[in-house]
DNA sequence: CGTCTATTTGAATGTACTCAAAAGCGGTGG
DNA sequence: CCACCGCTTTTGAGTACATTCAAATAGACG
């Protein structure tokens, strides 16, 4: 039960709901494993559930037309990953999510979610906070997008999220800042020529 | 009182509240005329407020390190317009908010929206909700910046909102998609060789 | 060890950027 | 009504950065 307890603390952080309200919640969603590669949506159908990683890691990808990836988001432990406009608009995802790892989550339904809403509306709030909190990170990311130098989107990413660079390949990460992986192992090998220049001097 | 109503029936399109309670939030917020030009935000301030627009025009925009302004996003009647991570989180404000005409706003302060959502909270769903679409919104945004060409983000966007072409500076759009006005209009022109070209074969 | 995938490197290409200048447009005042 | 001013848009030329395609190298895993 302790992927409960990850999902317990993971609501005590934003909210302090009724005991009655927490039990029916953490007692909410279905426990599921997946294997490095498995697929929990596909881009194209409706995303069913949100899930809430208990461990592993997985990304979210966007297929466009010519078939390229574009990483939108990665989800470790505690973290929660969907396609939000699917879920909540019932259309067809834009986006597909893989384990990169394997990976265990918690899949929560539009009616877990309805369901404990209408009983306990307290936890509006906490979806509030939850949307809220994807919504900056989205702004931010689209600010660095649009302002920022590939090397420093990179150097950025690195240093908020140290785990990426050991748990997730390269191209991976290239895809997310939205550069090709050639790309980025060109910025990493200037950085490094840099850096040995620098110090010699 | 008409710029209330708009509010109301803003609203009434997400949420059935109570008449105390939508009478209560339609009372709350503080009318403000704009002319050209005007600031809304100023981009190193903290947000108080959150913008409803009533009437007329505004843009948000991110100045970067080299002063290079970039559209994060326009606001007509009906749109409230907010840097959300400022106001919600209270740190400087990563964005300036501009009136492109003369434009009246309802303003909400941060205690606004705590009353309301403390009184009646059915409120609650009504700004997840609100925040859910800035999501979503910004969720396709970044979907076509990674994704598509600057003509593809150009004809989507002018198609969403036709507006935009007419009441907003071409550079203004330019800094939408996250090219420079130059390559904005060598983009059209191309369009238009290419459409005579096709026209004449 | 061999296979599969990821990363690196090279070369040619393309797209958008910067800087600079010209042309277009709208409003104001003489 | 015209001349001028300020601002936007257009055009040109040179440059920077990332892409694509292709090939070589390096790592991981059975």
């Amino acid at each position: 039960m302790t992927e409960r307890d990850l999902l317990r603390a993971n609501v005590l952080k934003r909210i302090q709901p009724s005991e009655e309200g927490l039990d029916y919640f953490a007692g909410l969603g279905k426990v599921q494993h997946y294997r490095k590669r498995d697929k929990l949506l596909v881009q194209g159908e409706v995303a069913r559930f949100e899930a809430f990683i208990v461990s592993g890691c997985v990304r979210m990808y966007h297929s466009d037309a010519r078939q390229h990836e574009h990483n939108m988001q990665f989800g470790f432990e505690d973290w929660r990953v969907c396609d939000l406009v699917s879920f909540y608009s019932g259309t067809p995802a834009h986006h597909s999510i893989e384990a990169l790892e394997e990976t265990t989550a918690i899949l929560f339904t539009h009616d877990d979610i309805d369901n404990v809403l209408t009983r306990y509306p307290e936890f509006e709030r906490y979806f509030r906070l939850l949307m809220q909190a994807a919504y900056l990170a989205g702004q931010e990311r689209m600010i660095g997008a649009l302002s920022q130098s590939a090397e420093q989107r990179y150097l950025e990413l690195i240093s908020r999220f140290p785990l990426l660079e050991s748990r997730v390949a390269q191209h991976h990460i290239a895809s997310y800042i939205g550069i090709s992986p050639e790309a980025l192992s060109r910025i990493k090998r200037a950085m490094i020529i840099r850096e040995r220049t620098s110090l010699k001097s």
